[in-house]
DNA sequence: CCCTTATATTGATTTTAGTCAAAACCGGAT
DNA sequence: ATCCGGTTTTGACTAAAATCAATATAAGGG
């Protein structure tokens, strides 16, 4: 039931005080294989707690940047703006993963992050996660990692969104989901979306419209089903094949 | 003559034992105000200069991540491709700034490297570039805005992608072309680009054949003039503008 | 519970970019 | 200089997604 993660070797729960502490690690430290010690100076530096209701922002941009935010319970939304009004979703967040990391280039948050349904956060001093990097050298490399990860995940989504047709494009999004789903336990085929139409389409580079299309399309064919914000999906493999040939099948 | 960052206070060129050095500071440390024994250290960590003949690799997807890449001198293109062939340039890159950060994540590279003309690198072994760091936390922090700064850049991108019109798109392209020469020295108006349609196509998500149209729709505007790779920017406010509003004027 | 508002679906039409094809152009090699 | 392959431009046509518009459905507040 739980992932898998959480049976890592060097990884003792009785280590971790706060609960608050477990979201982070699971992110930030787990695969690293610290020991006790470092764990509980680990464990010193995440110190509050934050919930954001649904709809309430983390942060916005432009705000002084203090800390990263290790999701706890919930799930959130970055998205960028343009002068002009334009919008973009650059991500979706759930619970293990890291927020904040485009803002210790200036500083500043660059991105707006919102609360979908009310969540939890735990707050992570980064000048204080670079003092414990500089004693703990797994963890430093380990958070050289993750931001590592975010520029390959980014472009990925550059790939998605430089060639990809809507269909592809929507069914790309519904197996991230589904693997993220996956890893915290959840079923990979049945699911809740918490995000609107528009925001999957902002996060797609779609209209509303087009992506309820995509999504009756799919349903059509019978490899998903889909009523609102539920997802089933039918044929796993029929999905992922959508994703990858834009030339074959119908 | 000389881009401004080369007066930086904290710098002196005199400390820097090979050209090399040189390249990979500019990227590295010059905005961090490192004191001379600290230059003296960084300086030793970067160690083999590597030419690229134009069309040549640097490395290519899979291959196994030991070092950073400050390029030196040059011109190089990055690009991620899916199994079926579809590729996407995910950046092109010049003198001074630095490659290979997606490789951190899995200790593979996660994407080709391609010389445009003949370039230089300097090989900065990321192991050593970490141990550095600890001693020297300011060349850390620095570090992590580096890897920062590439994910808002990859953010901006996506924006791009996700709603910008191919004229708008291409506008784009060419003002970060034009600030990026404007920093190196070079005129901001005036400039040859080093790749081809195909692959400003695919940068920016679009076909050759459209960025071409595109190109020529510049022209007619009396924006540019374009000949081949060789463009000038007749009017930069103009320019900008067309970035901005898909709706305003013609 | 109903009412209001937000969200989602579907259709008709327009706009945009992609595709296919031909011609022009450029640059390097002989 | 000339030839050749790769690149660029342009045109005609097609495909895809955006836009506009009308309903339909769901969700939250009183």
């Amino acid at each position: 039931m739980l992932p898998e993660r959480f049976s890592a070797k060097n990884f003792d729960v009785a280590h971790i005080r706060s609960s608050c502490a477990t979201c982070s690690l699971r992110e930030l430290c787990l695969p690293v294989g610290l020991n006790e010690e470092e764990v509980e100076t680990l464990g010193e530096v995440i110190v509050n707690k934050k919930k954001i209701q649904r709809g309430g922002y983390l942060h916005r941009t432009g705000a002084k940047f203090q800390a990263l935010y290790a999701v706890k319970s919930g799930f959130l939304k970055t998205c960028v703006l343009e002068e002009d009004g334009r919008q973009q979703v650059t991500g979706f967040h759930m619970a293990g993963e890291l927020l904040g990391l485009d803002a210790i280039s200036t500083d500043m948050h660059t991105c707006d992050a919102v609360a979908l349904e009310d969540s939890e956060v735990c707050e992570i001093p980064f000048s204080r996660l670079e003092d414990i990097s500089r004693a703990i050298p797994s963890l430093m490399h380990h958070f050289h990692k993750i931001m590592s990860r975010e520029i390959v995940r980014d472009h990925g989504l550059m790939l998605l969104l430089g060639s990809m047709k809507a269909e592809e494009r929507l069914a790309s999004f519904l197996l991230n989901m589904s693997r993220r789903f996956a890893i915290r336990g959840y079923s990979e085929t049945d699911f809740n979306l918490r995000m609107t139409r528009e925001e999957i389409g902002s996060y797609l580079g779609l209209k509303l419209e087009t992506v309820s299309r995509a999504f009756s399309k799919l349903q059509e064919d019978a490899i998903i089903t889909v009523n609102n914000k539920h997802v089933k999906i039918l044929n796993l493999e029929r999905l992922k094949l959508k994703m990858g040939n834009s030339s074959c099948g119908t």
